[in-house]
DNA sequence: GTTACTCGGTTAAAAAAGCAACCCGGTAAC
DNA sequence: GTTACCGGGTTGCTTTTTTAACCGAGTAAC
């Protein structure tokens, strides 16, 4: 079928899990700024030289699991069968996330991820650095969009839906709500945000 | 206490535990000849270059444990208080060998143990190899016994003794016996043969 | 009788990891 | 105020590992 991962890329990729899973339980336990990246580093019994090629900052150490669905939109965008608008699209796709419970629509109470949200959100530096991630999905966005200061406005303001309405579903659920009875209102909030969108 | 091995001597040292678990485990299901190095390397997750930088040859996968007693013989005689001969010093080793219930005496009853003797003993180039290691022991055994003949006779002696003892009390084993209900045998046939030594 | 496996074992080059030492900004000690 | 430590990152240098290719002996195919 298909193990043909070799070795060495198997090996990576679970190094670089094993850090991005101590990093995110250290974090989660005792709070960013108390987890030093020597603790990390210990925690996933690596060196800190290593720790460093796999993750630039220590904030990418949290923001990974956001940077993993990095050039989403502009994929979307770009796989969409003719005939359909590029609103659509994400439309449909936001919407398929939330019916998956996926952890970047907000829509998911999972207490680790509500958790995870919650120390993104009151880390200044982390929630700093998360815009400028957004900000270059905005630009691939835009990319796959089209040309000129058109496909840009709109990249950013699809964007900016996606953020508040993800907010707002992680703030629901944050108050104590269940994912499954926060579903139909987001999929409402979803759906006029888009058709406001066109 | 002791955590002072550094991360790269740690995880050698699992890393050659996996190895060695994983052939002899693969050893027992299937026999020693129809597991080839690259499934061991496979099960191990290592590459074959590296699994013979670890282990010389194909037998020493089955065989390091038996090389991790390697010198102990010679060790004990040289570490034994003043006032000891070397033969009652290396008797007391066997007999607190024998009180441990330790592998190497013959004397343990736990199936992976029982099996894993089976297999170095029925497989010719293992028995083989097996006693280029203890030719090794007992020139060992013989430098710490003095020099001459004379040394190296006692120390052949020696070792022929433990290797019998240990292998008879295998069989009483591999015949479906308890440890414990041989213990006191083994304990009496080690007197025996280690005053019939003086 | 070549051809083409498989298997134990080796080689050379390149990637990756470890280690120790360092830079820099902050901050506590005295 | 300087000394000293701690934090995030970096820099060489060495050790370890992967990769792919190979050798030489055995052996089954045809």
């Amino acid at each position: 079928m298909s193990e043909s991962t070799g070795l060495r890329a198997r090996k990576k990729e679970r190094t670089r899990d094993a850090i991005g899973d101590a990093a995110v339980s250290l974090f989660l336990e005792h709070g960013f700024d108390r987890v030093s990246v020597n603790d990390i580093a210990a925690a996933a019994e690596i060196s800190k030289p290593t720790l460093f090629r796999y993750f630039p900052t220590k904030e990418d150490l949290v923001l990974h699991r956001f940077a993993d669905h990095q050039g989403e939109a502009a994929r979307v965008v770009r796989d969409r069968r003719s005939g359909i608008k590029p609103v659509t699209a994400l439309h449909r796709h936001f919407r398929a996330g939330l019916d998956r419970y996926e952890p970047v629509t907000g829509l998911n109470d999972h207490p680790e991820v509500v958790a995870f949200h919650r120390l993104v959100f009151t880390t200044p530096t982390l929630a700093g650095r998360l815009t400028q991630y957004q900000l270059e999905d905005e630009a691939a966005l835009a990319d796959a969009l089209g040309e000129g200061i058109q496909a840009r406005l709109r990249a950013a303001q699809v964007l900016a839906v996606q953020r508040v309405l993800a907010r707002t579903n992680w703030q629901k659920i944050a108050d104590g709500r269940a994912a499954h009875d926060v579903h139909p209102e987001a999929v409402a909030d979803a759906d006029q945000a888009f058709s406001q969108l066109r």
